[in-house]
DNA sequence: ACTTGATTCATACGACTGTTTGAATTATAC
DNA sequence: GTATAATTCAAACAGTCGTATGAATCAAGT
Protein backbone atom coordinates (compact mmCIF):
# COMPACT_ATOMS: atom_id res chain seq x y z
CA UNK A 1 0.00 0.00 0.00
CA UNK A 2 0.82 3.67 0.44
CA UNK A 3 4.17 3.44 2.24
CA UNK A 4 4.72 6.39 3.74
CA UNK A 5 6.83 9.21 2.41
CA UNK A 6 10.36 8.80 4.19
CA UNK A 7 12.25 12.04 3.32
CA UNK A 8 11.62 15.24 4.94
CA UNK A 9 10.83 16.73 1.47
CA UNK A 10 8.40 14.02 0.36
CA UNK A 11 6.65 14.42 3.33
CA UNK A 12 6.31 18.11 3.57
CA UNK A 13 5.15 17.66 -0.29
CA UNK A 14 2.47 15.17 0.54
CA UNK A 15 0.96 17.11 3.28
CA UNK A 16 1.01 20.06 1.48
CA UNK A 17 -0.74 18.96 -1.85
CA UNK A 18 -3.59 17.17 0.98
CA UNK A 19 -4.13 20.41 2.68
CA UNK A 20 -4.27 22.99 -0.29
CA UNK A 21 -6.62 20.61 -2.10
CA UNK A 22 -8.79 20.46 0.77
CA UNK A 23 -9.06 23.90 1.79
CA UNK A 24 -7.27 26.01 -0.36
CA UNK A 25 -3.59 27.74 -0.49
CA UNK A 26 -4.41 31.22 1.27
CA UNK A 27 -6.30 29.16 3.97
CA UNK A 28 -3.25 26.72 4.59
CA UNK A 29 -0.90 27.51 7.03
CA UNK A 30 2.86 26.29 6.68
CA UNK A 31 2.70 25.26 9.99
CA UNK A 32 -0.34 23.53 9.33
CA UNK A 33 1.38 21.52 6.73
CA UNK A 34 4.62 20.94 9.35
CA UNK A 35 2.16 19.93 11.59
CA UNK A 36 0.99 17.09 9.12
CA UNK A 37 3.93 16.25 8.21
CA UNK A 38 5.60 15.50 11.18
CA UNK A 39 8.20 18.04 10.13
CA UNK A 40 9.97 20.94 11.81
CA UNK A 41 8.48 24.49 10.89
CA UNK A 42 12.00 25.79 9.34
CA UNK A 43 12.07 22.95 7.18
CA UNK A 44 9.63 24.27 4.67
CA UNK A 45 12.02 27.08 4.02
CA UNK A 46 15.32 24.77 4.10
CA UNK A 47 13.81 22.76 1.00
CA UNK A 48 11.63 24.95 -1.05
CA UNK A 49 12.89 28.20 0.09
CA UNK A 50 8.95 30.03 0.27
CA UNK A 51 5.52 29.07 0.30
CA UNK A 52 5.49 30.12 -3.32
CA UNK A 53 9.04 27.34 -4.13
CA UNK A 54 6.85 24.93 -2.44
CA UNK A 55 4.14 25.63 -4.48
CA UNK A 56 6.19 25.26 -7.89
CA UNK A 57 8.09 22.06 -6.49
CA UNK A 58 4.32 20.21 -5.95
CA UNK A 59 3.92 20.63 -9.72
CA UNK A 60 6.68 19.96 -11.24
CA UNK A 61 6.87 16.68 -8.81
CA UNK A 62 3.64 15.46 -10.74
CA UNK A 63 2.94 17.82 -13.71
CA UNK A 64 6.02 17.03 -15.62
CA UNK A 65 4.52 13.30 -15.93
CA UNK A 66 1.05 14.16 -16.87
CA UNK A 67 2.31 16.69 -19.74
CA UNK A 68 4.66 13.67 -20.81
CA UNK A 69 1.23 11.48 -21.28
CA UNK A 70 -0.02 14.33 -22.83
CA UNK A 71 2.22 15.01 -24.91
CA UNK A 72 2.88 11.25 -25.73
CA UNK A 73 -0.97 10.96 -26.43
CA UNK A 74 -0.80 14.08 -28.96
CA UNK A 75 2.24 12.20 -31.07
CA UNK A 76 -0.41 9.65 -31.51
CA UNK A 77 -3.00 11.43 -32.34
CA UNK A 78 -1.30 13.37 -34.75
CA UNK A 79 0.23 10.12 -36.42
CA UNK A 80 -2.99 8.49 -36.86
CA UNK A 81 -4.92 11.36 -38.62
CA UNK A 82 -3.85 14.70 -40.85
CA UNK A 83 -5.35 16.77 -39.29
CA UNK A 84 -5.73 14.85 -36.39
CA UNK A 85 -9.24 14.57 -34.80
CA UNK A 86 -10.54 16.98 -32.90
CA UNK A 87 -11.65 14.53 -30.07
CA UNK A 88 -8.40 12.61 -29.99
CA UNK A 89 -6.60 16.06 -29.25
CA UNK A 90 -9.06 16.88 -26.09
CA UNK A 91 -8.50 13.14 -25.10
CA UNK A 92 -4.66 13.92 -25.02
CA UNK A 93 -5.43 17.51 -22.98
CA UNK A 94 -7.61 16.35 -20.07
CA UNK A 95 -7.17 12.83 -20.09
CA UNK A 96 -3.99 12.50 -18.61
CA UNK A 97 -4.90 15.03 -15.82
CA UNK A 98 -7.95 13.46 -15.61
CA UNK A 99 -6.21 10.41 -14.77
CA UNK A 100 -4.04 11.41 -11.95
CA UNK A 101 -7.50 10.91 -9.35
CA UNK A 102 -6.70 7.00 -10.11
CA UNK A 103 -4.75 7.30 -6.98
CA UNK A 104 -5.70 9.21 -3.94
CA UNK A 105 -2.73 11.36 -3.66
CA UNK A 106 -3.35 11.98 -7.23
CA UNK A 107 -6.62 13.30 -6.40
CA UNK A 108 -5.30 15.47 -4.32
CA UNK A 109 -2.41 16.72 -6.40
CA UNK A 110 -5.44 17.61 -9.37
CA UNK A 111 -7.29 19.79 -7.10
CA UNK A 112 -4.71 21.61 -5.66
CA UNK A 113 -3.45 21.92 -9.16
CA UNK A 114 -7.26 23.55 -9.80
CA UNK A 115 -6.91 25.40 -6.87
CA UNK A 116 -3.58 26.93 -8.18
CA UNK A 117 -5.00 27.90 -11.40
CA UNK A 118 -7.86 30.28 -9.55
CA UNK A 119 -6.41 31.55 -6.25
CA UNK A 120 -2.85 32.39 -7.61
CA UNK A 121 -3.32 32.95 -11.44
CA UNK A 122 -0.71 34.66 -11.77
CA UNK A 123 2.09 32.19 -10.10
CA UNK A 124 0.26 29.40 -12.66
CA UNK A 125 0.97 31.21 -15.62
CA UNK A 126 4.76 31.98 -14.87
CA UNK A 127 5.23 28.00 -13.95
CA UNK A 128 3.59 26.86 -17.08
CA UNK A 129 5.32 28.97 -19.54
CA UNK A 130 8.61 28.76 -17.25
CA UNK A 131 8.45 24.76 -17.34
CA UNK A 132 5.92 23.64 -19.76
CA UNK A 133 6.63 26.13 -22.85
CA UNK A 134 6.51 23.34 -25.19
CA UNK A 135 3.23 21.59 -24.29
CA UNK A 136 1.46 24.99 -24.85
CA UNK A 137 2.80 25.11 -28.18
CA UNK A 138 2.01 22.08 -29.16
CA UNK A 139 -1.59 22.04 -28.06
CA UNK A 140 -2.49 25.47 -29.62
CA UNK A 141 -1.35 24.26 -32.80
CA UNK A 142 -3.02 21.12 -32.57
CA UNK A 143 -5.85 22.77 -31.59
CA UNK A 144 -5.99 25.23 -34.37
CA UNK A 145 -5.42 22.12 -36.71
CA UNK A 146 -8.41 19.98 -35.68
CA UNK A 147 -10.46 22.78 -36.15
CA UNK A 148 -9.78 24.31 -39.01
CA UNK A 149 -12.17 27.03 -39.98
CA UNK A 150 -12.00 28.82 -36.73
CA UNK A 151 -10.50 32.26 -36.61
CA UNK A 152 -7.55 32.16 -34.11
CA UNK A 153 -8.89 34.02 -31.58
CA UNK A 154 -11.52 32.54 -31.56
CA UNK A 155 -8.84 29.10 -31.20
CA UNK A 156 -7.21 30.80 -28.43
CA UNK A 157 -11.09 31.22 -26.29
CA UNK A 158 -12.19 27.74 -26.58
CA UNK A 159 -8.80 26.85 -25.55
CA UNK A 160 -9.47 28.48 -22.76
CA UNK A 161 -12.56 27.65 -21.96
CA UNK A 162 -11.87 23.95 -22.02
CA UNK A 163 -8.69 24.63 -19.42
CA UNK A 164 -11.50 26.62 -17.32
CA UNK A 165 -14.16 23.79 -17.56
CA UNK A 166 -10.89 20.77 -16.82
CA UNK A 167 -10.09 22.87 -13.51
CA UNK A 168 -13.67 23.33 -12.55
CA UNK A 169 -14.17 19.64 -12.93
CA UNK A 170 -11.48 18.58 -11.14
CA UNK A 171 -11.90 20.41 -7.90
CA UNK A 172 -14.52 19.54 -4.95
CA UNK A 173 -18.00 18.94 -7.09
CA UNK A 174 -19.62 19.81 -3.75
CA UNK A 175 -21.95 21.99 -6.35
CA UNK A 176 -22.33 18.63 -8.01
CA UNK A 177 -23.79 17.20 -5.42
CA UNK A 178 -25.90 19.69 -3.28
CA UNK A 179 -27.44 20.64 -6.08
CA UNK A 180 -28.52 17.16 -7.15
CA UNK A 181 -29.30 16.49 -3.29
CA UNK A 182 -26.80 14.03 -2.98
CA UNK A 183 -27.72 11.75 -5.55
CA UNK A 184 -25.01 12.19 -8.39
CA UNK A 185 -21.03 12.35 -6.73
CA UNK A 186 -17.71 12.09 -8.71
CA UNK A 187 -17.45 9.35 -10.53
CA UNK A 188 -14.58 7.60 -11.27
CA UNK A 189 -11.89 9.25 -14.02
CA UNK A 190 -12.61 7.10 -17.06
CA UNK A 191 -16.44 8.71 -16.88
CA UNK A 192 -15.41 12.15 -16.29
CA UNK A 193 -12.90 12.23 -19.13
CA UNK A 194 -15.55 10.54 -20.94
CA UNK A 195 -17.72 13.58 -20.37
CA UNK A 196 -15.82 16.30 -20.84
CA UNK A 197 -14.17 15.21 -23.87
CA UNK A 198 -17.93 14.61 -25.49
CA UNK A 199 -18.81 18.29 -24.08
CA UNK A 200 -15.68 20.00 -25.26
CA UNK A 201 -15.55 18.50 -28.63
CA UNK A 202 -18.78 19.68 -28.97
CA UNK A 203 -18.07 23.05 -28.15
CA UNK A 204 -15.09 23.55 -29.59
CA UNK A 205 -16.80 22.81 -32.71
CA UNK A 206 -19.88 25.51 -32.21
CA UNK A 207 -20.75 26.96 -34.97
CA UNK A 208 -19.45 31.31 -35.25
CA UNK A 209 -22.54 32.91 -34.17
CA UNK A 210 -23.13 36.17 -37.17
CA UNK B 1 -21.14 59.84 -12.95
CA UNK B 2 -20.61 57.17 -10.08
CA UNK B 3 -21.09 59.35 -7.16
CA UNK B 4 -19.27 58.15 -4.31
CA UNK B 5 -21.33 56.09 -1.98
CA UNK B 6 -22.71 58.21 0.84
CA UNK B 7 -23.44 55.87 3.99
CA UNK B 8 -21.12 53.50 5.65
CA UNK B 9 -22.77 50.21 4.90
CA UNK B 10 -22.02 50.81 0.85
CA UNK B 11 -18.74 52.09 1.32
CA UNK B 12 -18.06 48.93 2.75
CA UNK B 13 -19.54 46.89 0.38
CA UNK B 14 -17.96 48.62 -2.51
CA UNK B 15 -14.30 48.70 -1.10
CA UNK B 16 -15.19 45.02 -0.32
CA UNK B 17 -16.36 43.78 -4.14
CA UNK B 18 -13.63 45.44 -5.48
CA UNK B 19 -10.73 44.34 -3.27
CA UNK B 20 -12.68 40.17 -2.97
CA UNK B 21 -12.32 40.56 -6.56
CA UNK B 22 -8.87 41.33 -7.37
CA UNK B 23 -7.27 39.63 -4.80
CA UNK B 24 -9.53 36.28 -3.53
CA UNK B 25 -11.42 36.46 -0.35
CA UNK B 26 -8.99 34.78 1.46
CA UNK B 27 -5.82 36.99 0.80
CA UNK B 28 -8.15 40.12 1.40
CA UNK B 29 -8.47 41.73 5.32
CA UNK B 30 -10.88 43.38 6.86
CA UNK B 31 -8.83 46.68 7.36
CA UNK B 32 -7.67 46.64 3.68
CA UNK B 33 -11.64 46.97 3.19
CA UNK B 34 -12.12 49.41 6.01
CA UNK B 35 -8.54 51.26 5.34
CA UNK B 36 -10.36 51.57 1.27
CA UNK B 37 -13.55 52.28 2.43
CA UNK B 38 -11.97 55.32 5.26
CA UNK B 39 -14.32 54.09 7.95
CA UNK B 40 -13.74 52.17 11.10
CA UNK B 41 -12.60 48.79 11.48
CA UNK B 42 -15.28 47.75 13.78
CA UNK B 43 -18.55 49.20 11.37
CA UNK B 44 -18.05 45.49 9.66
CA UNK B 45 -18.83 43.97 12.53
CA UNK B 46 -22.26 46.59 13.29
CA UNK B 47 -23.51 46.44 10.12
CA UNK B 48 -22.45 42.79 8.79
CA UNK B 49 -21.64 40.80 11.73
CA UNK B 50 -18.57 39.15 10.13
CA UNK B 51 -16.67 38.41 7.28
CA UNK B 52 -18.98 36.00 6.34
CA UNK B 53 -22.02 37.90 6.94
CA UNK B 54 -20.04 40.75 4.80
CA UNK B 55 -20.06 38.07 1.53
CA UNK B 56 -23.65 37.38 1.68
CA UNK B 57 -24.69 40.72 2.14
CA UNK B 58 -22.50 41.43 -1.19
CA UNK B 59 -24.19 38.53 -3.28
CA UNK B 60 -27.48 39.25 -2.26
CA UNK B 61 -27.25 43.20 -2.88
CA UNK B 62 -26.33 42.28 -6.65
CA UNK B 63 -27.58 39.00 -7.36
CA UNK B 64 -31.07 39.22 -6.45
CA UNK B 65 -31.25 41.67 -9.34
CA UNK B 66 -29.61 39.49 -11.67
CA UNK B 67 -31.50 36.66 -11.26
CA UNK B 68 -34.60 38.08 -11.26
CA UNK B 69 -34.38 39.31 -14.95
CA UNK B 70 -32.70 35.68 -15.37
CA UNK B 71 -36.65 34.29 -14.43
CA UNK B 72 -37.48 36.67 -16.61
CA UNK B 73 -36.20 35.86 -19.57
CA UNK B 74 -36.78 32.10 -18.85
CA UNK B 75 -40.49 33.03 -18.56
CA UNK B 76 -40.47 34.30 -21.95
CA UNK B 77 -38.42 31.71 -23.04
CA UNK B 78 -40.68 29.26 -21.77
CA UNK B 79 -43.65 30.95 -23.67
CA UNK B 80 -42.41 31.38 -26.59
CA UNK B 81 -42.16 27.56 -27.19
CA UNK B 82 -42.85 24.31 -26.12
CA UNK B 83 -40.15 22.32 -24.79
CA UNK B 84 -38.26 25.72 -24.73
CA UNK B 85 -35.27 26.47 -26.83
CA UNK B 86 -31.97 25.24 -25.68
CA UNK B 87 -30.08 28.78 -26.73
CA UNK B 88 -32.79 30.66 -24.77
CA UNK B 89 -32.34 29.13 -22.02
CA UNK B 90 -28.62 28.93 -21.29
CA UNK B 91 -28.97 32.38 -22.57
CA UNK B 92 -31.47 33.53 -20.01
CA UNK B 93 -28.87 31.35 -17.36
CA UNK B 94 -25.81 32.90 -18.53
CA UNK B 95 -27.29 36.58 -20.29
CA UNK B 96 -27.73 38.30 -17.03
CA UNK B 97 -24.93 37.63 -15.07
CA UNK B 98 -22.66 38.45 -17.88
CA UNK B 99 -24.35 41.84 -18.34
CA UNK B 100 -22.97 42.86 -15.10
CA UNK B 101 -19.77 43.51 -16.73
CA UNK B 102 -21.47 46.08 -18.04
CA UNK B 103 -20.83 48.98 -15.45
CA UNK B 104 -17.09 48.55 -13.57
CA UNK B 105 -18.73 48.14 -10.28
CA UNK B 106 -20.95 44.85 -11.69
CA UNK B 107 -17.78 43.86 -12.75
CA UNK B 108 -16.07 43.70 -9.75
CA UNK B 109 -18.86 42.05 -8.77
CA UNK B 110 -19.15 39.32 -10.71
CA UNK B 111 -15.11 38.38 -10.26
CA UNK B 112 -16.11 38.24 -6.95
CA UNK B 113 -19.01 35.98 -7.32
CA UNK B 114 -16.90 33.89 -9.27
CA UNK B 115 -13.92 33.90 -6.10
CA UNK B 116 -16.58 32.61 -3.52
CA UNK B 117 -17.64 29.74 -5.77
CA UNK B 118 -14.31 28.52 -5.90
CA UNK B 119 -12.74 29.92 -2.56
CA UNK B 120 -15.86 29.54 -0.69
CA UNK B 121 -18.01 26.70 -2.30
CA UNK B 122 -19.91 25.79 1.02
CA UNK B 123 -20.77 29.03 1.93
CA UNK B 124 -22.11 30.00 -1.55
CA UNK B 125 -23.99 26.64 -1.75
CA UNK B 126 -25.65 27.62 1.41
CA UNK B 127 -26.79 31.08 -0.11
CA UNK B 128 -28.26 30.04 -3.10
CA UNK B 129 -29.97 27.21 -1.36
CA UNK B 130 -31.39 29.80 1.41
CA UNK B 131 -31.82 32.63 -0.95
CA UNK B 132 -32.18 31.25 -4.62
CA UNK B 133 -34.04 27.81 -4.53
CA UNK B 134 -36.70 28.83 -7.10
CA UNK B 135 -34.09 29.83 -9.34
CA UNK B 136 -32.13 26.74 -8.87
CA UNK B 137 -35.31 24.75 -9.26
CA UNK B 138 -36.43 26.56 -12.41
CA UNK B 139 -33.84 26.16 -14.19
CA UNK B 140 -32.78 22.66 -13.50
CA UNK B 141 -36.33 22.10 -14.85
CA UNK B 142 -35.86 23.96 -17.87
CA UNK B 143 -32.71 22.43 -18.96
CA UNK B 144 -34.23 19.12 -18.51
CA UNK B 145 -37.03 20.12 -21.36
CA UNK B 146 -34.84 22.16 -23.16
CA UNK B 147 -32.75 18.42 -24.10
CA UNK B 148 -34.62 15.74 -24.00
CA UNK B 149 -33.43 12.06 -24.48
CA UNK B 150 -30.66 13.01 -21.67
CA UNK B 151 -30.80 11.06 -18.65
CA UNK B 152 -31.43 13.07 -15.64
CA UNK B 153 -27.98 12.76 -14.23
CA UNK B 154 -26.19 13.85 -17.71
CA UNK B 155 -28.69 16.96 -17.21
CA UNK B 156 -26.84 17.58 -13.37
CA UNK B 157 -23.24 17.02 -15.03
CA UNK B 158 -23.76 19.48 -17.74
CA UNK B 159 -25.51 22.24 -15.77
CA UNK B 160 -22.71 22.10 -13.52
CA UNK B 161 -20.04 22.15 -16.57
CA UNK B 162 -22.18 25.40 -17.46
CA UNK B 163 -22.17 27.02 -14.04
CA UNK B 164 -18.06 26.30 -13.92
CA UNK B 165 -17.29 27.68 -17.18
CA UNK B 166 -19.51 30.58 -16.24
CA UNK B 167 -17.67 31.54 -13.18
CA UNK B 168 -14.23 30.50 -14.80
CA UNK B 169 -14.98 33.54 -17.36
CA UNK B 170 -15.88 35.66 -15.33
CA UNK B 171 -13.00 35.64 -13.30
CA UNK B 172 -9.91 37.43 -14.66
CA UNK B 173 -9.02 36.09 -18.15
CA UNK B 174 -5.24 36.61 -17.38
CA UNK B 175 -4.44 32.87 -18.69
CA UNK B 176 -6.28 33.79 -22.11
CA UNK B 177 -4.77 37.35 -21.94
CA UNK B 178 -1.21 35.50 -21.12
CA UNK B 179 -1.32 32.55 -23.55
CA UNK B 180 -2.38 34.84 -26.47
CA UNK B 181 0.75 37.00 -26.05
CA UNK B 182 -1.75 39.62 -25.17
CA UNK B 183 -3.28 39.77 -28.28
CA UNK B 184 -6.77 38.49 -27.13
CA UNK B 185 -8.08 40.24 -24.19
CA UNK B 186 -11.85 40.18 -22.12
CA UNK B 187 -14.73 41.27 -25.19
CA UNK B 188 -17.10 42.92 -24.37
CA UNK B 189 -20.45 41.23 -22.63
CA UNK B 190 -22.37 41.00 -25.63
CA UNK B 191 -19.56 39.23 -27.12
CA UNK B 192 -19.25 36.99 -24.19
CA UNK B 193 -22.30 35.56 -23.78
CA UNK B 194 -22.09 35.21 -27.51
CA UNK B 195 -19.56 32.97 -26.94
CA UNK B 196 -20.69 31.32 -23.59
CA UNK B 197 -24.36 30.42 -25.15
CA UNK B 198 -22.31 28.65 -28.36
CA UNK B 199 -19.97 27.20 -26.76
CA UNK B 200 -22.31 26.11 -23.98
CA UNK B 201 -25.39 24.99 -25.97
CA UNK B 202 -23.28 22.47 -28.33
CA UNK B 203 -21.89 20.85 -25.26
CA UNK B 204 -25.17 20.07 -23.73
CA UNK B 205 -26.37 18.40 -26.47
CA UNK B 206 -23.27 16.69 -27.31
CA UNK B 207 -24.18 12.73 -28.02
CA UNK B 208 -23.87 10.23 -24.99
CA UNK B 209 -20.88 8.00 -25.61
CA UNK B 210 -21.54 4.49 -25.26
C1' DA C 1 38.82 9.65 15.12
C1' DC C 2 37.95 13.87 13.13
C1' DT C 3 36.48 17.14 9.90
C1' DT C 4 33.01 18.85 6.80
C1' DG C 5 28.73 19.59 4.98
C1' DA C 6 23.80 18.60 5.17
C1' DT C 7 19.85 18.68 7.86
C1' DT C 8 16.89 19.47 11.87
C1' DC C 9 15.78 21.92 15.88
C1' DA C 10 13.68 25.45 19.23
C1' DT C 11 12.89 30.03 19.32
C1' DA C 12 11.92 34.49 17.97
C1' DC C 13 10.84 38.50 14.82
C1' DG C 14 7.54 41.92 13.35
C1' DA C 15 3.41 42.15 11.18
C1' DC C 16 -1.17 40.87 10.37
C1' DT C 17 -5.65 38.21 11.37
C1' DG C 18 -11.01 38.37 12.72
C1' DT C 19 -13.41 39.77 16.55
C1' DT C 20 -14.89 42.37 20.77
C1' DT C 21 -15.49 46.05 24.02
C1' DG C 22 -17.10 50.19 26.09
C1' DA C 23 -16.93 54.91 25.73
C1' DA C 24 -17.79 58.94 22.59
C1' DT C 25 -20.49 60.85 19.17
C1' DT C 26 -24.34 61.70 16.20
C1' DA C 27 -29.07 61.45 14.80
C1' DT C 28 -34.04 60.80 15.92
C1' DA C 29 -38.30 61.31 18.62
C1' DC C 30 -41.05 63.54 21.90
C1' DG D 1 -34.38 70.73 25.16
C1' DT D 2 -33.96 66.37 26.67
C1' DA D 3 -34.24 61.39 26.51
C1' DT D 4 -33.45 57.50 23.51
C1' DA D 5 -31.60 55.03 20.02
C1' DA D 6 -28.28 54.39 16.21
C1' DT D 7 -23.79 54.76 14.84
C1' DT D 8 -18.80 55.55 15.05
C1' DC D 9 -14.60 55.49 17.44
C1' DA D 10 -9.90 54.11 19.43
C1' DA D 11 -7.98 50.45 21.61
C1' DA D 12 -7.12 45.97 22.66
C1' DC D 13 -7.97 40.78 22.58
C1' DA D 14 -5.75 36.36 21.70
C1' DG D 15 -4.02 34.24 17.89
C1' DT D 16 -1.89 33.21 13.49
C1' DC D 17 0.95 34.42 9.63
C1' DG D 18 5.49 33.81 6.66
C1' DT D 19 10.15 34.23 7.47
C1' DA D 20 14.71 34.15 9.68
C1' DT D 21 18.49 32.81 12.81
C1' DG D 22 21.99 30.27 15.03
C1' DA D 23 22.87 26.40 17.67
C1' DA D 24 22.40 21.30 17.80
C1' DT D 25 22.40 16.97 15.51
C1' DC D 26 23.31 13.86 11.87
C1' DA D 27 25.84 11.54 7.89
C1' DA D 28 29.81 10.88 4.94
C1' DG D 29 34.48 10.96 3.69
C1' DT D 30 39.05 10.53 4.83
Amino acid sequence: MNQVATTTAERILDAAEHLFAENGIGNTSLRQITAAASVNLAAIHYHFRSKDGLIEALLLRRLAEANRVRLEQLDAAESAAHPPALEKVMHAFVGPVVDLGKSPRGTHFARMMARVHTEREGLMVEILQRHFPEMVRRFKQAFRRAAPGLPPEEILWRIHFSVGLLMWSLQSSRHLEAFSDGRVRQSNPAALTRRLVSFLSAGFRAPLES
